[in-house]
Formats: C-alpha cells, structure tokens, sequence
DNA sequence: GTATAGAAGCAAATAATTTGCGTTAGTGAA
DNA sequence: TTCACTAACGCAAATTATTTGCTTCTATAC
C-alpha cells in the first residue's frame, strides 16, 4: 500500500521520483509557479499523473517533498581556520541562500503541508552542520556555544526575518553571531 | 478589476467577505482539513465558488489571508505589574497560542503562499504588540530590551521551534525572556 | 526460472477551476 | 431623489485537474 520513504536505488520507484523532482526543479527555475501543475510535471518526466497523485498525494505534497530534499546539505561545512571562523563563513553563506528568492519559497514550500516531518528534517539538517562546528571546537579546546544556542539565537532569527519580515542584512547576522561567542566566553569564565 | 483590500464597511463585498471568511473558519473547525474544497465553502457561505476564485485566487490563499486576520490580536496586551511581569505573562501565552495545533496550523497558512504580504502583516502585529512594554518600561523608567533584541531572541526562537521543531517548553521560554531581560539590565549598566 | 507484491499505466468518472456574459447593488453627481 | 456608473456577484458552459478501478510491468525472493 503505502510508498516507501527511500526507495531501493536503481529500482523503477527510484528511477520515478528522480524524473519527478527533477521535472519539478526545472519548471519551478523557468515558469510562473502557478502554472506548475501535476498534469505538466507528469508530462515531462514521462510519468503518468495517477502516478504521482498516488505517491504524493497532491502539488503541495510534491513541492514540500522536493523542497526539503534541495534544503539538505551538499557535504561538510568548510574548514577555513578556527571553529569560530568556520560558524562565521558557514552562517554567512546559510543566510544568504534561505534569503535569496529561491531558498525563501523552498522554507514556504516546506512549511505549507501539515504534515511536519519534512520541516522537521530541515530543523535537524541545520543542527547536524552546526554540529560539526562544536565538534570541531571541543576539539582544539575552544570555547564555544552549545547547539540550543546557536539555534535560538542565530539560526532562529534569520529565518523568522525572512519568513516573516525582510531578509537580514549581512551586518545583522554579524552581530548575532559575534553576540553568541562572546557569551560562550564569559559562560567558559564563570563556569 | 481588482478587489479592495478592506471593503467598506456595510457593503455587499464586505458581507460576502465575511461569510467567506466565517465559513472557513467554521469548516476548519470542524472537518478534515483536506476535505475543505473552495465549492464546499462556498454553498456555506451561499455565495458562488466562482465569486470566491475571482477574489481569492485559490484556496490557499484564502487560507492565508483568513489565517493573518485570525493571528491579529484582540486587544492591548494585559496590565498586571512591572513591563518585565507584563512581558513574560504575554509570551508565555503567546507561545502556547502559537504551538497550539491551531495556531502552527495559521503560521503555515499563512506562509504557504509565495506573497509575503499576509506573513509580513503578522510580523508586524507582533512588534506593535511589543512596542507596548517598550513604552510602557519607558513611561515607568524601568530598562528594558530594545524591539529588535526582542524580536531575535524571544519572538523569534519560539517560532521556529513551533515551525521546524517541537513546540518550546514553557520552561525554555521563561529562560529566554530572562536571558534577555538580564541583557538589557547590563547594556544600561555599561552605558 | 517463477511467484509475488509494490508500483506504474490507462481510461472513465468525478470534481474543481476558469471564463464569458448578464445582473445586482453600492457610489457619487446632478 | 433620481440616474448613470462600475465593482463585484451569479449563472452556466467549457476546460482542466483529480480520483479510481482495473491491467500491466518489474524488481525481488524463493
């Protein structure tokens, strides 16, 4: 009954649901989004709509799907010099692409199902590269922020900004990085 | 050719408005969300799907735009002591509304559509709320946080918990306010 | 190989959306 | 008040999307 979350790949199901997101991807990069339909995704990945209403359910359904899959993280954050320096250019380089007109529609299309599995794994991608940056830390002995941290004070405001206001400006996100190491310090001399 | 953004008040639009709007709203209430059709909610409303289509769009954004005017605030908040005391009982219930099933529910909708405008108006009833304790703390010459620092580590954690994660606890909320309220004592110590 | 089951194709039936055109009801000027 | 005007609504036909029952295909395990 039920489609599998990951099919095998190399199998037809694998072969189906490449061809849709990538028809997917290509239309949203070249057409209005509202002339998106499943009947035309269908056609260009060779695919029958019944197909695709049976394994997504509906267009919001397929969207969310394709958006969460391009919000995961191509590899490894980049190793520049410290930990610290790592976060800076890593963040700077997150805020830029959720911001841009792209990223801000993948966030809306992965929010607008009810189903929150796919936020979810958005939510734990972010924590599993941030991650890293702690890893990275506690292995020179650096002080560093711990992962709630991060999330609540770095993460969370440049997405609510651009989800809910304008998108943060690059000073802004600065600060907020800078605000939360200087705390991870004075928390390292207290403690 | 375009639709009013606020019909006047008594007019047929404004009448047919609301019972759109009433009809959703009961409809959410009370069905599956996936059963709610544009033509249901039109023979509820006794109004044409048509009608609806021409004025909406679609259902999302219907959706989205029953959703912002749900997630405007009634009133001022409340008055029970100092700005501080006033601040943290309003987020707490800010943050239960809000990862209430109900309320994620309206933040989605809201943001599922690709116009911002509906999602920008609720970043905005939420900063007008705030800016209350803000003259408030002024008028009483308590210290007290500036909107933005309210906005990035309050406001801004809570929700994208509620969106991409598991809904704060009332505990970490609390911490949050504190965090911050401690902050704005110290920047006007240094000052 | 062959049996099996999950997933895809096809096509008919249903439901939603769009659109052209006629009608209605607020609005503003005489 | 009346009258002309226009934005918004209703109706219904045409189009398009969605659902569904049934058949066919294809990986996988035996």
């Amino acid at each position: 009954m039920g489609y599998r979350e990951n099919p095998r790949p190399g199998g037809r199901s694998a072969r189906v649901q490449a061809a849709v997101h990538q028809s997917v991807r290509d239309m949203l990069a070249t057409m209005d989004r509202a002339d998106v339909t499943i009947p035309l995704i269908a056609q260009r990945a060779n695919v029958t709509p019944s197909t695709i209403y049976r394994r997504w359910g509906d267009l919001q359904k397929l969207l969310a799907d394709v958006a969460a899959s391009r919000l995961q993280p191509e590899g490894e954050p980049a190793r520049i010099g410290s930990a610290r320096e790592d976060l800076e250019a890593w963040v700077e380089q997150y805020a830029d692409e959720m911001a841009s007109g792209v990223g801000r529609q993948l966030l809306r299309d992965v929010l607008a199902v009810p189903d929150s599995a796919n936020a979810e794994k958005c939510g734990t991608y972010t924590r599993r590269q941030l991650s890293v940056f702690i890893a990275r830390a506690e292995a020179a002995g650096e002080p560093f922020p711990t992962l709630v941290d991060l999330m609540d004070h770095i993460i969370s405001p440049i997405i609510y900004r651009i989800l809910f206001d304008q998108a943060p400006d690059p000073d802004h996100v600065r600060k907020l990085v800078a605000k939360v190491m200087a705390e991870s310090r004075q928390s390292l001399m207290r403690g």
